[in-house]
DNA sequence: GCAAAAGTGTTGCTTTTACACCCATGA
DNA sequence: TCATGGGTGTAAAAGCAACACTTTTGC
C-alpha cells in the first residue's frame, strides 16, 4: 500500500435553516462539552459502516429535532487536511468518538425547518437557533460551512421556488413570503408587483381566514398547495 | 471506539465533458487493465493523506490530459456502501493500490475541455472520448456518476453562462454556440433570435475572419472576451 | 381622521417570439 | 439558378417595473 493514501474518517454536519418573526434567518446549533466548557457546533456524525452518507444526514436531522423526514441537500465535501487540527477538536473527537482520529472529511447537508415547529432532539441536551449574523466562532470549519451553505440555500431556492415554503407556517401572508424571499434574494422587489404575481400562481391558494389584531387592514392568510405545484412546473420565480 | 463507525478510503472521480464535430457531448474516459481484460471507467485516484479533494481532482486531471488548470467543479459525494462490492472492482483496487479496500467513497467533480485539445496523459496509457449515449456498462457507479453529472453541468451551465466557451474553440461561429447550448439546454430555441441576442453581447466579440469552403454564406467567428464578460456580470441568457 | 398595510389598476418599458426578407457562397 | 445558412428588421405578445388609487383596520 502505498501510505500516502489515505484511509480516513467520513462525517456528516447539517446546516439547518429557520426563518424568525424578525425576518432574520437562523440556524441551528448544539452543545458539544469539553472539560466542563460548553461550545456550539453544527449537528453532525461520523457515518456508519453501512450507511449511505444521505441516510447518515437524515439520522443526525432526526436525532437533532425527532422529525421524521426532513428535506435535506447534499452541498458539499470539505476536505482540507487541516479543518480537524486543532488540539480541542482533536480532544474532543478522541472524548466523542472514544478513538483517536487522525483526519475527517465531512460532507455537509442543507435541511430547512419551520421556526416553530417543536424540537424535540432525541441526542442533544441543547439545540437552539442562532440568527446567521449572531453565529460565534465554532469549531472545525464549521463557520466556513455555513458560510458556503447560505449561498447554496439561495441557489436551492431560485432552482426549486417551492422548497421556500419549507420555511414558512402552513398558512402565511404573502408579506411574510415577500419578506422571506427578500432576505433570500437581497436584490429590492416591489412588494406590490411581489403580491399581484404570487398571488396569480395556482398553487398559492387564498384561505378563508385573514390576520387579527392588527392596526390596518388584515392580510388574507394562503396556503402552498404542492400537488398544483408540481402539475405546472413551471419557472414561477426568475 | 464504536466499531460500526467507519474509516474508509476515499477517492475523487472526474467527468470531463468535450463537445465533438457532430455536436455530441462526450467525455473522457481511461482503460483499467484486469487479467489480461480491458476495461473503461471514469479517470479517479484515491486522495493523499495531506491532500484536500480539490486538489486531488486537480491532479487527476492534470495527470489525464496534460493540461495545468482545468476548470473544475465538485458536484456530489457518491457513498453507498455497496458501491464498490463488486469482486471484480475489489480485485482491481487490490491491484491498483496493493491493499485490500474494504469501503471507498467518492467525490465527483465536472470539468470541461475544448476537444481539439491534445490530451497528454502522465498515467493513463489509453484515454478516449466518449458520446454519452454510447457509454457502456462501466465499473462501480460510474454510470451512475454519469448520469448525475449531465444534470449538474446543465445547471453550471445555466449559472455561469461563461464557463460553456471552454467547451468551444477559442474561435467559434454563432452556429457553433447555438448547437451546443441547445445540446445543453433541450428546449427549442430560434438561431435567428440566438443570433441577434448573443451577437449584442459585448463579450461576444466579432473577429475579422470568417468561414472558408463552406457552401453557403460564411459565418463570422467570434471570441469570448472573459475580462468584459466579468466587468458586466450580468446574467446574461435565462 | 390618520397611519399603515392590503389589494387592484394603469401605463410605459423591455424582452421574447415568430417570421419576413435580403445576402453570400458552392454546386 | 437553387439550396443552404448568415445576418437584419419588424411587429405582436408577454413580462416587468413604477406608481397611483382604493380598501380595511386600530388608534
Amino acid at each position: 500500500m502505498n501510505s500516502n493514501f489515505i484511509h480516513t474518517y467520513v462525517s456528516v454536519d447539517c446546516v439547518v435553516f429557520g426563518f424568525d418573526h424578525e425576518n432574520r434567518l437562523n440556524i441551528l446549533l448544539v452543545e458539544r462539552h469539553l472539560d466542563e466548557k460548553r461550545q456550539i457546533k453544527l449537528p453532525g456524525s461520523l457515518i456508519f459502516s453501512d450507511e449511505d452518507v444521505d441516510d447518515a444526514a437524515q439520522r443526525v436531522l432526526h436525532e437533532l429535532t425527532g422529525i421524521k423526514k426532513m428535506i435535506l441537500k447534499q452541498f458539499k465535501c470539505f476536505a482540507d487536511p487541516m479543518r480537524a487540527n486543532n488540539e480541542n477538536d482533536i480532544k474532543w473527537m478522541g472524548m466523542e468518538y472514544k478513538h483517536h482520529i487522525d483526519r475527517i472529511i465531512t460532507v455537509a447537508y442543507l435541511s430547512l425547518c419551520k421556526i416553530d415547529h417543536k424540537i424535540n432532539s432525541t441526542k442533544y441536551s441543547t439545540v437552539d437557533w442562532f440568527p446567521v449574523d449572531e453565529v460565534p466562532s465554532l469549531p472545525f470549519d464549521h463557520n466556513k460551512i455555513i458560510n458556503e451553505s447560505l449561498v447554496e440555500v439561495r441557489k436551492w431556492i431560485e432552482l426549486d421556488f417551492s422548497i421556500i415554503f419549507e420555511l414558512l407556517p402552513k398558512k402565511f401572508t404573502i408579506r411574510q413570503l415577500y419578506q422571506l424571499y427578500s432576505a433570500l434574494s437581497e436584490k429590492y422587489i416591489d412588494i406590490k408587483n411581489f403580491h399581484k404575481k404570487i398571488s396569480s400562481f395556482s398553487y398559492i391558494v387564498p384561505l378563508d381566514e385573514i390576520e387579527t389584531n392588527v392596526s390596518h387592514r388584515a392580510a388574507r392568510y394562503y396556503k402552498f398547495d404542492a400537488k398544483i405545484y408540481k402539475k405546472n412546473n413551471t419557472k414561477l420565480i426568475k
